[in-house]
DNA sequence: TCAAAAGTGTTCCGAATACACCCATGA
DNA sequence: TCATGGGTGTATTCGGAACACTTTTGA
């Protein structure tokens, strides 16, 4: 951290990969942009930082100002320096990503231009985004997943309330391999409790509601 | 990412941590401050960042300049953008963590002003350092500590051919607890090949040097 | 009564842990 | 010959992988 009297010409913006589960597969919000460069492409949702907040605030930012949601799992992700990321002018983008259940993303009221995208169809290359944000993303993935092992990362995809069954498909889309349904439940029974409610209306047996243990 | 056509006045900062094992500590690069703010006391090596140079190469600039030292291990660490972090201007400072054995570090001929710090020292508030420069080092001597299991950065901590002893002590300093020894032998054996060369001169059995066997 | 998915107990295996012992050197 | 640390084989424990089975509902 030198002394920087001459004068840098370099852009700090904070761009966000909001990832939820819907539907049996991972996806992620985009916005279509409406401005060149990258004219009607998807790209993240960001925002430039500014002077009086600090970088997770600008994240929380972006998110609220894109989607209504407040209060979300938010943690930073990579800073990304490329010199010819954004061809308008040197941009260095701090990343965060971020993380719900659909059910709050739907309740939220998101802008018109925000689209729920599959994150598998993404890293094919289709669609394609603006600027570097499909290897931005591709990033973001792979820390998910190395992250769903040593964290609790997965209960923010579920609701507060949440059955086995549906906790291990969450469990079972990040790392993308089938788990055993009773070795699954051993490993996540302490971290759980039964909340005495039933999910009923199925065609076969009712599943018990659990909710996250505090620890 | 927005278009940012107002005018910024934040500035980018990368600095460095670059730790390396001496006398059985983990030790840290620091410089003594010439200018104000905090003239006088230690803080990271940083550059501002360059328009024209990635983040990775400012960062490798800043050891450089500092240590002679070139192509060593440097990962991203984390990107600090507290509001009050510099008392001069907004700075967001996105730093690395370098690794390297002492060996070399000696061999490069350093600047004067630049020290070999004992991390844990710092860690206690002896010296106390510029900036909020001491909670990046505690962030950083933390991922540091969990990095050693699922990757193969001890492995930069000594030189090319080394004992096994050697690499443990690396092992046991970044983990902070003492291992078995057959056990860590099993452990790190299949990462390991004899060089065919011994370490001689101890007052007890020499032992076989090994390098890092390419997988 | 049957299909479908929820839910549970038990065995099996391999890796990490712990322990016990032998070996080669300098002094 | 002894203190010191290098080097190795084996028993034990623990957690994950795999399997087999029972339960409860809607249709």
């Amino acid at each position: 951290m030198k002394n920087n009297s001459s004068h840098q010409k370099i852009s700090v913006a904070v761009d966000v990969l909001l990832f939820t589960i819907e539907d049996d597969k991972l996806k992620i919000v985009l916005v279509k942009r409406k401005e060149k460069p990258f004219k009607g492409s998807f790209a993240l949702p960001g925002v430039a930082l500014r002077e009086s907040e600090t970088l997770k605030e600008a994240a929380e930012r972006s998110v609220r100002e894109r989607t209504g949601l407040k209060n979300i799992f938010l943690e930073q992700l990579y800073t990304f320096g490329e010199l010819e990321r954004d061809p308008r002018s040197r941009t260095v983008s701090v990343t965060y990503y971020a993380l719900t259940d659909p059910g709050k993303l739907d309740a939220s009221g998101a802008d018109d231009g925000v689209s729920l995208i599959s994150v598998d169809e993404i890293l094919k290359g289709d669609p394609e985004l603006a600027f570097d944000h499909r290897g931005i993303i591709e990033y973001g993935r792979n820390r998910l997943g190395g992250k769903v092992n040593y964290s609790d990362i997965a209960f923010e995809f579920v609701p507060e309330e949440f059955t086995l069954p549906q906790l291990q498909r969450v469990y079972e889309i990040l790392l993308g391999e089938n788990l055993y349904k009773a070795n699954f439940r051993k490993m996540i029974s302490p971290l759980v409790e039964e909340t005495g409610n039933m999910l009923t209306g199925m065609a076969h047996r009712p599943s018990k509601l659990y909710r996250r243990k505090e620890v």
